[in-house]
Parts: structure tokens; sequence; C-alpha cells
DNA sequence: TACACTATATACAAAATGTATATAGTGAGG
DNA sequence: CCTCACTATATACATTTTGTATATAGTGTA
């Protein structure tokens, strides 16, 4: 009964970002946020804050999990990794991905159509 | 003193598909929302209200404009035009739709990196 | 013991969004 | 004429999302 329209806000952006960058390799918050450059978003446009919210929210919808590890210098860290139901979820949500991603190419086209006349 | 960040939500991404649609063609919001088919954004997705009011913010803006005109049959339409102001913000708006496509040309080529292992 | 740095986390106001509903003109059916 | 369906534009308001600031806490160093 979950996500009968799927949506592609700020949020849910970062969440595949996330759930990508850890299908590739278990990592934690604060290096997730440099890892997520290449996506467009740093920690100029956002905030940190809004990252851990958002890894606590796949947390609890059981996409990904958590173990504290000690650090070599400064506090713990907390180590996301992504479930088997994370994978799933992903893939599911990488189609939308693909669905945005033909948006943007027909409205570039679109626009750059009238140029050409 | 606008826009320091640009931004891309559901509003600011509707907006630019709105003038997208006006600079090829002048139109009413009932009709537009049927053009819209092909961004990914239908009557399912976006109710009427929405459409309308972000109509309105671009001509409190001034970027479009509008005028009456009567119907064959029907209440009267609102016709709206892109303003030259509309067409040199549109094409500001169109270099973040590029980086846009390019973090999700990131993410995607990102995603299938990983199952060619 | 004070400070800088890394790391995680929460609180709250502001902005955006979803949903329902209002207003209003036209034409068709009874 | 009256009511209904259809097209078209518009607004009100509760919920959700986002931005911004701040809290907590461990470590190293001066």
């Amino acid at each position: 009964m979950k996500d009968p329209r799927p949506k592609l806000n700020r949020e849910h952006f970062l969440q595949v970002c996330l759930m990508v960058l850890l299908k590739e390799k278990s990592n934690y918050g604060y290096q997730l946020l440099e890892d997520l450059e290449p996506f467009g978003i740093d920690s100029e446009s956002l905030n940190i804050g809004a990252l851990y919210r958002s890894l606590r929210k796949l947390e609890n919808e059981g996409y990904i999990e958590s173990d504290w590890i000690d650090s070599d210098q400064g506090p713990q860290k907390r180590i996301y990794h992504l479930t088997d139901l994370g994978k799933t979820n992903l893939n599911d949500r990488m189609t939308f991905i693909h669905h945005r991603r033909q948006s943007l190419e027909n409205l570039i086209h679109q626009y750059e159509k009238g140029d050409l006349k």
C-alpha cells in the first residue's frame, strides 16, 4: 500500500543517490555527502542535517542498515549498508529515474527545436 | 538579487515546461495541461489548480502575460504568451536543466556500473 | 581547560504541495 | 426555463517538505 504514485522531490532524489552510493560501497554520513557531488549535491546546496534525516528514513523503511564503528580520530561513525530490500526498492526507483531523464530530454529538445526556426 | 541559488522542485520544473511550451505557441491553461504530457506531467500527477497557480506566479514575475479571448463554446480563455523577460529567464533556467540532466546521467551510469561487476 | 575538528542528530519556522471546493459561461435534454 | 454536464479559471487550507539554526559528543592539541 506504499507509494501509489512515485515522487521525485529533493528528498526522494537524495535517497536514490544515497542508495546508489551504498550499493557500491558501505559508508557513513559525512563521507557520503562528499560522494554526492557528481549528482549535483554538495554541502552548499544540502545541509548535513537533511542528509542524516534521509538516512534515518531509509533505515526506518528497511532499505539500509547501520553499524557503529570506532574512528581513528574523532567520534564513532555510523556505517550504512544497502539491504536486499533496499536493492529491490532501488531497482524500482531507477525505472522512475529513467522516466525523469526522458522528460528532461524531451524538454531540452523542445526548447532547442524553437531555436532552429 | 533573486534566486541566489537556483532550485528545481516540482514548481520550478513545471514553470520551465510551461515557458518552453509558450515559447513555441501562445496558449491557455487547460490546453497547456495536455501539452505537458511529454514532460511527465498529466492531470493524474498534477492538479489543475496547481497549474493556474504556477501561471499566475510566472505572470506576477513578468515572464508571461495574458489576454482574455472569447471561446467558441464555454467560458472565456486566458491566453498566455512569453515575454522578452521570460525568454531571457528561460534561457538561464535551461542551463540549470542541463546540469540536472548531467546529474541524472551520472546517477544512472553509477548505478549500472555496479551491475557489470 | 579551552578550543578546533569530526560526526551525528533534532527542533522549528518557512515554503511547497495535495486536495477539495468555488465561480462562472455554454449547450443539451426534459 | 430548469437542471445537468462540460469547459475554464481560481482560491482556501491542511499536510508535507525544506531550510536554518542549534544540540550533543568524542578526540586531539595548545
